[in-house]
DNA sequence: CGTGAGTAGTTGCGCTGTCAACTACTTGAT
DNA sequence: ATCAAGTAGTTGACAGCGCAACTACTCACG
């Protein structure tokens, strides 16, 4: 409720430009969205897959565990920033373990959590592997853009990822700004 | 594509500057359309699930039903246009048909082939679906976009996903920087 | 007509991720 | 100190999807 509905009088003012309504190009924009997602992660997963045997979740915590202090991060920092549940990044780590990209070590101070640490050979992969995906995403996706709509579809983004909070947030009780 | 490898010029002319580089911001947008996209899936998929216990991939097959002729397409057609094998697309069927949302016909002229056709009950759950969906979409993405965002979204992700073709082609074997 | 290549859809298997229940721990109130 | 409530991570059961092998069919060519 609460949206458009002007639609009509300009359908009568000019009838021809019926793909005109503002939720058109909307919702096509979505769905162009959907296509571009789908195409793009499977192109650049199956690059980073050929070359060094990791899916695009594994390389994200890579590249996280490589950005963070110490090349360290407690499980429930991956969860959050994440696009996975605590179980999903259990198990994700506990495979990447598995291959010597990093390793886990109990936190001191609380013995309830646990570090995820990267290796020396996980950091070499994550270089090597980092190198090819970062010129697949110019390649695939940044090469199509002009400056203004790189900038453009940043923001937009931004703002609607921002809407949508954390994955978690109920119907309703949007407007208080809760955070949960 | 203008843009384009003016950075070694900048980078020397100002080492310090280096998150300047122009495709920072293309790969802040994809980042952005990462997480974007799967808040987006994620909000939208638990509206579907908790008012018709269908999932997005479920939905898109119903729409994509809903708008062929005779409420009937060939599994490769689906196939062909979705995000999705025909591994998949043949169990989705199967999930849907025993929802009652869809059956299927052996096709006379080709007796290899099947039609998935839309039941009644399948067309009045997708109208009801689609009126939650569509609403979802505006709410969740459309509004946060002004008129000119929308537009240059929509052309900008074309063009991405065109670019792409649908998923195959294999562009030379790469570089061979195998390694693990 | 016969045969081999190609296409449509199905199915066994395995991978990856979720959910919910569980263990182990921390923390705040009493 | 005690205990209830909350948090961190693990695990079993399971859903959904892809891959590759399979069946069933079509079609072009000899």
């Amino acid at each position: 409720m609460a949206s458009r509905r002007a639609t009509g009088l300009r359908d009568l003012r000019n009838p021809l430009v019926k793909t005109d309504r503002p939720d058109a190009c909307r919702t096509a924009a979505w769905m162009a969205l959907l296509d571009a997602h789908s195409r793009l992660t499977g192109r650049l997963e199956a690059e980073l897959q050929r070359s060094h045997g990791l899916s695009l979740a594994e390389y994200e915590v890579l590249y996280r565990l490589s950005a963070a202090p110490g090349h360290r991060l407690r499980f429930n920092q991956l969860t959050s920033h994440a696009r996975m549940t605590k179980s999903g990044v259990s198990r994700l780590v506990e495979r990447l373990q598995g291959h010597g990209l990093l390793c886990t070590e109990r936190c001191p101070s609380d013995r309830r959590g646990a570090f995820a640490v990267l290796t020396t050979e996980g950091r070499t992969v994550f270089r090597r592997a980092a190198a090819l995906h970062l010129r697949g995403v110019q390649d695939h996706f940044g090469r199509h853009l002009d400056d203004t709509e790189a900038a453009s579809l940043r923001v937009a983004l931004e703002r609607v990822r921002d809407a949508l909070g954390s994955p978690a947030s109920d119907p309703v009780a949007d407007a208080a700004g809760v955070s949960r």
